[in-house]
DNA sequence: GGGCTTCTGTAAAGCAAATCACATTCACGA
DNA sequence: TCGTGAATGTGATTTGCTTTACAGAAGCCC
């Protein structure tokens, strides 16, 4: 409980509270662990909460009646997820899963919205947020109507790069290991496609993949197939970005980076 | 500029507000006629400006460099739009165009945000209005990730059947004309393949099309293609809802129906 | 009305990607 | 260390959809 009650507070969405609120906030936050696997909701879950993850990583997917499953995104440390359950009334219409073993703080809805009546700043918070993921998403959306499986591939393969990229000897190492299932999950693929455009990118030298292990070894040519600028990669830690996958589109100028962090990073 | 004036207080969006705050929004707020086709916004366009459209419909598209495009979704007298740009830095990603002569108002970004600012019932109406469309648009990659060509298609016919339908003698009425190619781009799909697909469906007899009207035969038999059920359909006017497209999923109960209405509608 | 454009209908050919059906390699715990 | 399940690699086949290439029909403006 003092431990959920830190986060909240370290929390960059919730920085600008008051004492006060903060203190109503976290009385009301509930910290729970979760277990490799196990689903933080479910759809259909009339769950009326907001989840802030404090360790781990979490998994957003979606899942057809028929089993075909896709990944919408994973959370971070430090973010919020569940967001839109604040004002739909409805369900969840995803599955959050933990990836690895996860511990989350969960805050009721109405204790959220209380604390967002009196305090614009945190509404103008929680719309930037929202905001600022529905632009990812609509990306996505494009990206599914407009490229080829193999653009799509190497879209995400930069935009893990620029996430969690560490500069190397040669090239980029990606700091996440994904299955190929997983990475066909992100991209609206099957994984054998995915093993197949790995296969030839390696062949074209521009990538080298050894079990869960990537390493981007020429990112301006394969940003150049995307004709996307070559993302920045940071030099030893990961970058403190907004994750959830499929920030893509633009470099981020310097004064946009800023805005964002404060506004969404959390 | 009279007009202007009574249009952003007549939009439900801005009701809460107090004559003091409508009064300094009506300042800024300028109005605008744009013929049909005419460009409201551009992706690179750096405009800092909320749109409230007065009259007329717009349509918000996305365009490749290569020509090809796909309608992401329309806008309804009442409602707003260009709303992401008041928190991001960054330029449209889509173009905006007018698809009949439409008028519209524009307000300022910074203007809207000083509002916000002092009016948390404004912030969370924004808040509403944008994760509202952004939970649509996550339906929309579901279905694109999911779908097939024809279950997309008559999904997108129920939806159009629920905003614009009356009911008739036999059926319902849509009461929208839009092209194939439209029909198409909304979907993502090739021109082609929507007129075979209409074609087949009205072998079936599940729905008539002469000519940019259509006539759904059988509106049970058409949802239960995509295992959804029916939508419900106004009896003579359009009901006043959200529009923009794809609200699909689930059938709105009153009482969320009534929740989106004084927060997203307007 | 006549000519123009825009929309609709059809059908063959081509293709990217899914599906299917395996073989292989690795990771990791018993 | 060995065995077992998960992850990867690879081809043959199928398929849903696009592409291409037309032709007819409907609106629309001079």
């Amino acid at each position: 409980m003092a431990k959920a009650i830190w986060h909240v507070g370290h929390c960059s969405l919730f920085q600008q509270l008051t004492a006060a609120q903060l203190a109503h906030l976290e009385l009301k936050a509930r910290s729970r662990t979760f277990p490799k696997g196990a689903a933080i909701y479910l759809p259909s879950d009339q769950a009326d909460c907001v989840f802030l993850l404090a360790e781990g990583r979490i998994r957003i997917c979606s899942i057809t009646p028929d089993g075909k499953q896709a990944i919408m995104g994973f959370v971070e440390p430090g973010e919020v997820f569940g967001e839109l359950a604040l004002f739909q009334a409805s369900n969840h219409e995803e599955r959050a899963e933990a990836a690895t073993i996860s511990t989350v703080v969960q805050l009721p809805g109405e204790a959220v919205r209380q604390v967002m009546e009196n305090c614009p700043q945190l509404a103008i918070g929680v719309t930037k947020l929202i905001g600022f993921r529905r632009a990812r998403i609509e990306r996505r959306l494009r990206s599914l109507l407009f490229r080829s499986n193999r653009d799509r591939l190497v879209q995400l393969l930069l935009e893990l790069a620029e996430q969690y990229g560490k500069k190397h000897s040669f090239g980029v190492l990606v700091g996440i290991s994904l299955t190929h299932q997983e990475l066909a999950s992100i991209i609206g693929a099957t994984r054998e496609s995915v093993t197949m455009i790995l296969g030839d990118l390696k062949k074209e030298g521009l990538i080298n993949v050894s079990r869960q292990k990537l390493h981007i070894l020429d990112i301006g040519r394969l940003a150049g197939i995307v004709q996307m600028p070559a993302p920045s990669v940071g030099e030893v830690s990961r970058s403190e970005s907004t994750s959830l996958l499929f920030r893509t589109g633009h470099p981020i100028q310097p004064k946009q980076e800023e805005n964002l962090h404060d506004s969404v990073g959390l």
